[in-house]
DNA sequence: TTGTACGCGTTATCAG
DNA sequence: CTGATAACGCGTACAA
């Protein structure tokens, strides 16, 4: 940057709010450096910078895995995002783990980025108390029923849950089994197990933990799993899944003769383009992934340092597609 | 780290040898060390270190999108090799645009990454240039067919693609079409065409432009494109695709009652899971973005410097799985 | 095995 | 609108 001034004739001051602020510098001034910046190819250091400023223009995202499409869509909205707004991305994945989580938490804050994305709530204390202490946007994905550490973007996977459970009954359905990604570490499906529960005790309905599994996402899994629960409980009447195990349970219903919705009524979570590839198309709850990170990362750029802001929640809402695989 | 030495008795310099190479310094020491640092919660600040190592332990990974499976499983392959050796992870998306790609590539070379990953092959001049003076270790993801800029992972898709369309002009088909993603900034999709093109040739087919199409990664974008096409070209007696939009033209050949493989041939490519949802399993082409992921991650922290060693190609190679879309 | 001196390339601050 | 000066927190090189 040194050289960059002495050869426009300025001081290094000068080029420093070249970058940060061409407009505070005078025309001549800045066409002249302007000009040795293209000729040279410089480009400040960023390091330099962040030690200096104690800022950077990186956001963090931490997801449980990014082959699941709704983090991958998430990460692509926000990506999407910040480099409209000329900042770098910086990824993690925690596996499902909230002591990893705590560690990259640890080692982002310390790379003083501007802003971070975690998903869900379900936090160490350690992780919130970092957070907050820091001052570093935060961003939690997905699930927003509880007080959120900054902000919190999403649905409540509550109440989306009881709903869903709740219609199921109303059209008869008695024997409602559970199947989803196993709960640890993913209070996105702890909360939809209890809005699950919370339905079925307000119709009187028993809660029956055989009628509850959890499965990797993958479509065959959901076929497993769901042929083991018919085995055990002949008299299920409906699953509540996610699309893709739910399109493991549909195929499975084919395979032992069962009517779909006839016999078993099946329904998704998140609406991916493959549940509705089958001949009879997956009722799904409709969720958008790319939509909540590209908010996120509007949001998060938006609030420079949370000094004094209040908390805030959006809920982004569900929308149930009622297809093929409910009456 | 100045407190953290004086706390501990020792010089700054002993606490920064603690961080970087324990195995170095007196046991008494370290366990001081290791005491103050547990009591106050001290992290390096990784600017400092990096301005004044001039390195990161961050590695930058470019790619079109991530809502594509593969690129996603490459990604996730990559990031827990590099979490695993204590390394963070960049991402950026550049849309197919070979122009973003070279803007990014300048931001992290700038950002002295430890490493960069790139997909594909086809990069603007400039970027090359750039990538070879920096002496940065870097990989070319997912085609080998070109001279590396440093390191090259994945496979020859002109052979893959070859070998397919030969195979199937040896079941007797002779009217095959080429339905993939737009080839614009996508060199994996061109050398694609030309495989498929050199096939026909040998086989003394003519190469016919009303059977090759491009469309964006959606499985009804397939049935779209291949109901148009064979509007056109009624006598088309298969399909070269990929596994989503390869689902889209079996669905389409459904509901225009034609019989597959017998009326209509279908190949995939990538065998992601949906491709074997259907009653008629998609013949595909396997390949494994995850195992390339991690396999980058690894050659590049490998190679600490360039500096005079030859560039490298790794071909992971593919499989063809023959399933029910094919006779 | 440990310590000292110096510089890495920027930006904040204040003066002009 | 512009410049001078002093950090920012660490690693390298060398010495002990």
């Amino acid at each position: 940057m040194r050289d960059v001034a002495r050869m426009a004739g300025v001081s290094a001051q000068t080029v420093s709010r070249y970058f940060k602020n061409p407009d505070l510098i005078g025309l001549g001034n800045r066409e002249r450096i302007a000009k040795v910046v293209a000729d040279t190819g410089y480009f400040p250091n960023p390091a330099a910078s962040t030690l200096s400023a104690n800022r950077t223009n990186l956001v963090a995202v931490i997801v449980p895995t990014i082959d699941h499409s709704i983090f991958s869509d998430a990460v692509a909205g926000l990506a999407q995002t910040l480099e409209a707004r000329n900042h770098g991305l910086m990824i993690a994945t925690n596996g499902f783990s909230l002591e990893k989580e705590e560690q990259q938490v640890e080692r982002f804050l310390a790379h003083k980025v501007a802003g971070i994305v975690l998903i869900g709530q379900h936090h160490s204390e350690r992780t919130t108390r970092l957070l907050r202490a820091s001052g570093t946007p935060t961003v939690e994905l997905l699930e927003i029923d509880n007080p959120p550490i900054d902000i919190a973007i999403g649905l409540s996977n509550l109440a989306a849950a009881r709903d869903l459970t709740s219609r199921l009954i109303a059209l008869g359905r008695r024997r409602i089994g559970f199947i989803s990604a196993p709960p640890e570490g993913n209070d996105r499906v702890q909360r939809r197990l209890e809005g699950y529960r919370a339905a079925l005790e307000s119709a009187g309905l028993p809660f029956d933990p055989g009628l509850v599994a959890g499965a990797e996402f993958r479509i065959e899994n959901g076929a497993r799993v769901f042929s083991q629960m018919h085995a055990e409980r002949p008299d299920i009447d409906a699953v509540i899944s996610n699309d893709i195990l739910g399109l493991g349970v549909q195929l499975q219903c084919a395979r032992l003769g069962l009517a779909v919705p006839e016999d078993v009524a099946i329904t998704g979570f998140d609406d991916l383009e493959v549940s509705s590839i089958l001949e009879r198309k997956l009722t799904t709850v409709k969720i958008s992934g790319f939509e909540m990170g590209t908010l996120a990362g509007e949001m998060l750029l938006e609030r420079q340092s949370r000094d004094a802001i209040a908390p805030e929640v959006v809920d982004l809402g569900y929308e149930i597609l009622w297809r093929d695989t409910t009456p």
